[in-house]
DNA sequence: CTAATAATCAAACGTTCGTTGGAGTATGCG
DNA sequence: CGCATACTCCAACGAACGTTTGATTATTAG
């Protein structure tokens, strides 16, 4: 009896470890985060987390056992995608609890913050409110596909590859407000450097999609042009 | 300057993953469960999870350098305790995440509520009301000790161990509500199995102070007599 | 003081994990 | 058809992990 309790929470903690097994790896989260840009072919996923087609498909095997991604296949390529906004929001909660918790982390962040003035002065209501009247722009600077598959409410797609010959379609006696992937992706503070350089008055916005959904505000599906 | 952004996130993604080593041993996540209750001397910690004391030792170690629990000496013990709220918040968030996502871990649980009339047919806020109101009585099974370190409101403390002795205090005419440790506790089961052999209405509450918390709910430190 | 308790440390075991290389499977193209 | 692409499976390596054993450090009791 007490024994056959002890083999139920075995089996119990068990399981929930199979989730803790899937995120107990740097690159499987960095997958994660990925994907929380939307599906992905295994290539690009590998492209990206700068690793091995082969190892990428090793660690899509581990989160698809844990059922935190899932394959879908078209023509030559197999897409992955999260199995459910769930993932993205665990997603959110372990990188915030490692934020709180690790001081290495948070010092890492703030070294990468460190022009301290390119940080948006903003909450996400504030930024929403402002977007939605105009008085700033806000920019993606993704790639046009993982806009396509969500963005923030007002913002336009500008990938970072285009920022320089398209800088005449920005405003620069408004501030430009840019995001990315998140605060472990740096496209939007290479963007808001050079932004800066060039004259603009560019903020950089820490959150990406998984963040602005997980806190429960809006995320736009449809390209807005 | 490529390379330098790769060093950056690697580290950055790496820092998350100590989080994520600390919870994939499935010893690990109990012990976390179990300071869910309050603080707990190692001893006391290896005695309920039924571990060896130098293994529990072992696991705790790991959880502190990942800074999700600390120690404190008082005479001859170290008693641990989270290191926040957000410990237990996120050890919410990964058994959701679990129960969510994996069928094996859903059917466990299910089959722990074969008796589906022993499950409380009640919310969170609807069960605060009515206890509020006395029209339910609360039972908290677990040590006293855990009760004292946080219970939920009108909840009154009966362990396990003395519910035999203290049938008279109970009401036959109202409903008898019991909780204990949360989803992976069988205590509470136990004693509403018990209750109902007995001739009681009881029902069994899935959840403990921690999933109560994490859902925004009050919890009361002092015992209220 | 010595003896006993509570806990950590150090070493050692078998196992699992991350990673790589090679072979194999399906799809699309010419 | 044959070849290239995109991916998965299999085997193998060293590194890291979970666990146990034995020795070691604090603290309390006698």
């Amino acid at each position: 009896m007490e024994n056959s309790g002890r083999q139920v929470k075995d089996l119990l903690y068990a399981q929930v470890a199979r989730i803790g097994k899937a995120v107990c790896s740097p690159k499987r989260l960095e997958l994660i985060d990925l994907l929380c840009q939307g599906e992905k072919p295994v290539e690009r996923l590998a492209a990206e987390a700068q690793i091995s087609l082969k190892l990428a498909s090793a660690h899509l095997k581990e989160l698809r056992q844990a059922h935190m991604v899932e394959a879908r296949k078209e023509g030559k390529n197999v897409y992955y995608r999260l199995t459910g906004e769930a993932v993205a929001d665990f997603w959110v909660a372990i990188r915030s609890l490692a934020e709180d918790r690790l001081l290495d982390l948070r010092a890492a962040l703030a070294k990468l913050a460190e022009h301290a003035h390119e940080l948006t002065p903003m909450s996400r209501e504030e930024l929403l409110a402002r977007a939605k009247n105009g008085d700033v722009v806000v920019l993606d600077v993704r790639p046009p596909s993982e806009f396509a598959s969500g963005h923030l409410p007002y913002a336009q797609s500008m990938p970072l590859d285009q920022l320089k010959k398209r800088l005449a379609d920005l405003p620069r006696d408004k501030p430009v407000v840019a995001y990315c992937r998140g605060p472990f992706c740096l496209m939007s503070k290479e963007a808001v450097e050079y932004l800066n350089q060039q004259g603009f008055h560019a903020f950089r916005f820490e959150d990406g999609v998984a963040e602005w959904r997980a806190h429960g505000l809006p995320v736009e599906t449809a390209p807005p042009l």
